[in-house]
DNA sequence: TTGTATGCGTTATCAG
DNA sequence: CTGATAACGCATACAA
């Protein structure tokens, strides 16, 4: 039982206007016409209000001019920037978003490219870290964060450049011994060459440290940092003046814990997050961090997803990023 | 030029099945077909890897099962929630989500709806304030926080009341002198009515008050509170000991600049915002605040906008708000 | 340059 | 209960 009728035509386009449909089609998608013709036509464009419908077009050239986005969430403020700054980037290219959040269900996962297929879309952008996903055919897809294979195109920050960074920044400000801290899922994620990255500079500039990094899987991730920062408490004292956090949500829980404890932050500990993470678009970020250039990952998603030439793609961009400071250093 | 040939086709199934096309439609919709057959078109449905073609169908029954969200933006943790949960909401009633975003882009809001139109979308839920938006005919319109006409239902949250909460706190909490401070554009829309409920309360519990609303449209609305605070210092002290401040973004960056001036929070002023923030899903609020129910406000925004009976749909729904405390209020 | 006619994949009507 | 067939709105190849 469809809606009340949905509105006019072309071919009621070209009754009200005594031309042909071809003729309102080809004024419609901007081609040559006479401008006899344009002129009739657009009046009757206008006089009936006439709007094309999407999905006559979609069925007849097989393009949709629609992406579909698959996130967790919309709440993490990391994500939120993600897909605003995704959906300014389609604009740009015309193109309109389907927005699917799995709300880490995995099922959902494949359920939502299915739908996506179902769509048509002309492409997807997914951050997911599901192992299992079931890579459509025939639909160009781009991740965020997680490489499936060379076929499949990987578009991430400088993970590993983001570890260096923060351990030379911790060793500038005089930091002595310091910590990496991370949750991460059991795949061989992007991210986690954070860790990489930190472990490698920390060795190359004589830095002590140690890693603390749980999984995603593991059934209480936050008693466990609670334990790690327990066993590290030497009278009163943390036993690092530095740590490094694979989140800035992560370090700013982590942070709570150890202002909890009496610890002072950056006084007694300096610590550098990673996102970069501002609150209610102020320019200053919730913790010292190591920004990821979100505007930059959405554009890139989208022209490697729309290339015309998507079998000829890079099958990894890296992204460069930079240090901010947000309070939780000295400095 | 379409893309490769996307897939097979439901007549591609039924030759492989050996049966009619109008057949696997109804194996597809789950309707009334015999035993053998329903068996021969799965078969031959998981055979060739078919997916329904989703234009096709919008096509025939003019419904997209999808529907338009229009919101400033989704960096801005308020309509990133709302946006989370009007994709769960949806997703519930198997409906898909195309988000649209206005960047406060007012040109941007009716160029918008035109492409909903074009989708030929079975509802649009919008947040804008756009005073001159144009109102589509034959697409279900549901806005939040905005009342256009009776026609177009508004979901809201109890402004007014949470004014009244705030002011009742407040005063609970031993304030004797308070403030309400807002941002808020010229258009009579539902959140200003916050402004009303604090004002009505505090007359009527006799808290004596001052209010400061300044249009989104003047030039420097950031140096307008800062004037008005400083008015408010007498040698060292502001003159309030409490504030309730129209969003938590603003209460946030009140409260920087209060700190900056040696006022501390909450030791000499209380501050409660409005929305309810949670930063990184913790538990914890932002700052103290009255909590807008934005799951129960995507739910009715879903269920309206897809209501059978669209014109006999309430045109305001207002839901109630409660209170959090977070950090900015002694207790 | 414009008109005509076909088919995209689907649902729905009508016969069998 | 199933098969055949006509539309849905549009783009496009072909004819004029």
């Amino acid at each position: 039982m469809p809606r009340e009728h949905s509105g006019p035509t072309m071919a009621d386009v070209a009754r009200e206007a005594g031309v042909a449909l071809g003729t309102v089609s080809r004024v419609v998608n901007g081609e040559q016409v006479g401008d006899a013709f344009r002129e009739k036509v657009q009046a009757a464009i206008t006089k009936l209000g006439y709007k094309y419908n999407s999905s006559g077009r979609a069925l007849r050239t097989d393009e949709t001019n629609t992406v579909a986005v698959i996130m967790p969430n919309c709440d993490n403020p990391f994500f939120g920037l993600l897909v605003n700054y995704i959906c300014i980037a389609l604009r740009k290219r015309k193109r309109r978003m389907l927005l699917c959040l799995t709300e880490n269900d995995r099922d959902r996962e494949t359920e939502l490219i299915q739908m996506a297929q179902q769509n048509r879309v002309d492409g997807i952008i997914a951050l997911t870290y599901n192992p299992k996903l079931t890579i459509p055919e025939n639909i160009p897809l781009v991740t965020i964060d997680r490489f499936f294979s060379l076929s499949v195109p990987c578009i991430a920050s400088d993970n590993f450049g983001g570890g260096v960074l923060a351990a030379r920044k911790l060793q500038m400000l005089g930091c002595t011994r310091v910590a990496f801290l991370q949750t991460a899922s059991e795949l061989p994620t992007e991210p986690k060459k954070r860790r990489d990255g930190f472990v490698s500079a920390c060795v190359e500039i004589g830095l002590p440290f140690e890693v603390k990094v749980i999984t995603t899987e593991e059934k209480e991730p936050a008693s466990e940092f609670d334990l790690f920062l327990q066993d590290h408490m030497e009278n009163g004292h943390l036993a690092f003046d530095g740590l490094f956090v694979g989140t800035d949500s992560l370090a700013w829980q982590i942070i709570k814990k150890l202002r909890g404890m009496g610890v002072r932050v950056p006084e007694d500990v300096q610590v550098i997050g990673f996102d970069g993470i501002r609150l209610f678009g102020c320019q200053e970020y919730v913790v010292s961090t190591i920004v990821q250039p979100v505007p930059e990952i959405a554009e890139a998603c989208v022209n490697t997803v729309l290339s015309r030439h998507f079998s000829n793609v890079p099958s990894l961009i890296i992204l460069p990023v930079t240090y901010a400071r947000g309070g939780t250093t000295r400095e």
